[in-house]
DNA sequence: TCCATACCTGCGCAGGTGTGCAGCTATGCA
DNA sequence: TGCATAGCTGCACACCTGCGCAGGTATGGA
C-alpha cells in the first residue's frame, strides 16, 4: 500500500512501511478536526469546571454557575454559547431562569474519564 | 454545607443548594487546571494527529512523523518537544534516529476514546 | 577528514482566544 | 405602570499559540 500522497513521496523515510501505518492510523483529517475542537472546548479551566458542574450535578442556572465557578456573568454567558453553538451544551428556559445540561455524548464520554 | 467562598457568599442564589453541589463537583482547581491542560495539548489537529500514529502504530521517527501528517520536520519537533515536557511522549534514540511513543496513561485513555 | 542526514532551536509574524466593561433585552412582581 | 433581576451582546484590549524560515548540533559513512 501506497499512501504517501504525491506531493511528498519523495521525501526519504526511516521505516517506509510505518508511515503507511501512521497514514492509516491517523485517517480522515475531518475526523481529526472534529476531535480536536472537542478537546479545544474542553482545555480552558473555567470551561472545563462548567461542564463539570452541568455534567455532574445535572441542570443549573446561569448565575448559580457564575457563583460555583467564581466567574462573572458575562463570561459565564459567553462560555456557555460557545459550548452550546457546538452542541455541547443545550438550555431550557423556565420564566427568566435558564438551565443548562451536557448533551453531546462524545463529550459525556471524556467528562466521565475526568477523574 | 455551606462550600461557598466568604467574596461571592452574598450573591443571589437560583437553587441555593445546588450551588453547593456544583462546588463540589468541580473539585480541586488544581486538579481541573491539569486536566484543561491535557485537553489543550490533543486540541491541535497536527498534534492529535502525531498522538493517533504514536498511539496506534507505536514507536515511530521523527522524519516519519513528518512524513505521514504532511508537516514540515521542524513543527514536528517542537510538537514533540512539547508533548515531551508535559511528559506524554518519550523518544529514546537510536544512533541519529529518535522514535517517540506515548507513555501517559491518561492520555492514553483519551486516545482511546477517539474512535 | 569531509559530507550528508536526522533532529533540534531561536526568532518573528500572523491569527486566534479569553476577559472585562458597558449597555441591552426580557421576565416577573408590586 | 414601574422596577429589579436573569441573562445576553458588542467592543477593545492584552495575551497566547502555531508555523515557517534560517541556522545549529550530532551521528554515521565515504
Amino acid at each position: 500500500m501506497h499512501l504517501v500522497p504525491a506531493d511528498r513521496a519523495d521525501r526519504r523515510t526511516i521505516d517506509g512501511h510505518r508511515v503507511c501505518d501512521a497514514i492509516a492510523a491517523i485517517g480522515d483529517p475531518g475526523h481529526v478536526r472534529t476531535w480536536s475542537d472537542r478537546f479545544a472546548l474542553l482545555a480552558d479551566p473555567n470551561r472545563l469546571s462548567l461542564l463539570l458542574a452541568l455534567h455532574r450535578t445535572g441542570p443549573l442556572a446561569v448565575s448559580d454557575l457564575a457563583i460555583a465557578t467564581g466567574m462573572n456573568d458575562p463570561a459565564v454567558s459567553q462560555a456557555l454559547r460557545l459550548l452550546r453553538a457546538a452542541g455541547v451544551v443545550a438550555g431550557e428556559k423556565e420564566g427568566r431562569v435558564v438551565r443548562y445540561r451536557v448533551v453531546d455524548e462524545a463529550v459525556r464520554g471524556l467528562l466521565a474519564q475526568v477523574s
